[in-house]
DNA sequence: TGACTTTAGTCTCATATTGTGACTAATTCG
DNA sequence: CGAATTAGTCACAATATGAGACTAAAGTCA
């Protein structure tokens, strides 16, 4: 696909859809149409009068049809990387989706995020940068919450944010620091995963506390 | 200007250029060429094969004659809200300039953050943005440093902080948190400010440190 | 049955970070 | 000189955090 079109300049609108598929993250990823080797992220040309968002939604509904449990868009991408339409720019999203209600449609399918087929270099960036979003937006929005059931052991989130971060976490820290959030509650159902003792299953249920309120912090590193 | 093309969907660059006057935050906005009642902040059409870094360095350029010590995309705004061209969507950027070596060009003025003329809902919304985008990047880029002249007080950094934190720090505890992040080195100036005790005069020059590890935080309150 | 393994959940303590008031220092003003 | 003003430092209490060790409840298997 060539560009042909000189004026006025195009965009589309990109998704970014994350899942946890196991022990990875895995990223939705479209087969195109016309050349069944090639894959790209979900995308769309918005129709006239449609809403950055609203586009966003449909292109996950187009994919899987239903709704992320939550999106954000992440920018606009251009800047000379190529994409599998003509457009100059992209404005892209991330987002969310519990693996265990969301099938893909067909055409789509979920790839474990450490194995992805080659995608364009301007969606290559997208997939980074989303993986950075949610990583920052981490522990200021219930990402991990929305990417596991209703209900969920306490491992089971742990789990979640270390898949998500990257990065092993301290099991009593990780408890202290959940209960002092005042984010999750109790069910009185228990749930017996073979060996080991039983989990208690807990729901996702913010309480009101008040803010917290820190000083500055000084976390960049340099320039 | 008024709408006539239909499509393929068109988009504009805008940014947001942000300086510190005295004690309050400063915004650069341009008289409409057409009606100069009108308000809006500075943006352009993009030209062909120009990236989106460029097209706002550009905007930048023709409004001040230089470019901002500091600029990043902010997101595409559209959703609805009118804009002063006939574009779908808008790229907005912010961009930081030390007020000292900011003259606007002609048919531009910085207006104090708190009493802005009326700008279209859409570039309102992007400097909404822009001041949230400036808060949240606070602690890990330099942006303070970057709207101080190149030597400075450890008073005027701290003033900078509580000007875009919009709230007071202490004293001591912000000189501790400073010391610890090996951000800036002393000069042997001092500077005498009429009354009180001569201030030494401070550089930003950031040293190697390893990196902090933390575990989770859980900082949000609700959904 | 009873040791052993596995996973869940808790406790405690040392250490690090942070909030805050009070202190000392160097200057101007009158 | 002494009060006022701004800079810069100290010390201590209060929290927050990292990490190991502990208890609890299940399954496994001889």
């Amino acid at each position: 696909m060539r560009d042909r079109t000189p004026k006025p300049a195009s965009y589309t609108v990109d998704v970014v859809l994350v899942t946890a598929m196991g022990n990875e993250l895995a990223i939705l990823v479209a087969r195109s149409s016309t050349d069944r080797e090639r894959w790209s992220l979900p995308w769309r040309n918005p129709q006239a009068g449609e809403t950055l968002d609203a586009a966003a939604a449909r292109v996950a509904q187009d994919a899987l049809g239903e709704s992320p449990i939550w999106m954000e868009q992440i920018g606009a991408f251009g800047d000379g990387k190529r994409h599998p339409s003509n457009a100059d720019v992209s404005v892209a999203h991330v987002g969310l989706v519990p693996h265990e209600t969301a099938t893909p449609r067909a055409g789509y399918a979920w790839f474990p995020i450490g194995d992805l087929p080659p995608l364009s270099p301007r969606q290559r960036a997208m997939v980074e940068t989303a993986i950075r979003a949610i990583q920052s937006r981490l522990d200021q929005a219930p990402i991990a919450f929305r990417l596991l059931p209703a209900t969920f052991t306490l491992s089971e989130l742990q789990h979640m944010y270390e898949l998500l971060l990257d990065k092993r976490l301290h099991k009593a820290s990780f408890r202290r620091a959940l209960q002092g959030a005042w984010l999750v509650e109790p069910t009185d159902e228990w749930r017996s995963e073979g060996r080991g003792r039983p989990a208690q299953l807990f729901r996702y249920a913010p309480k009101k506390r008040r803010r917290l309120h820190r000083g500055v912090r000084f976390d960049f590193l340099y320039p």
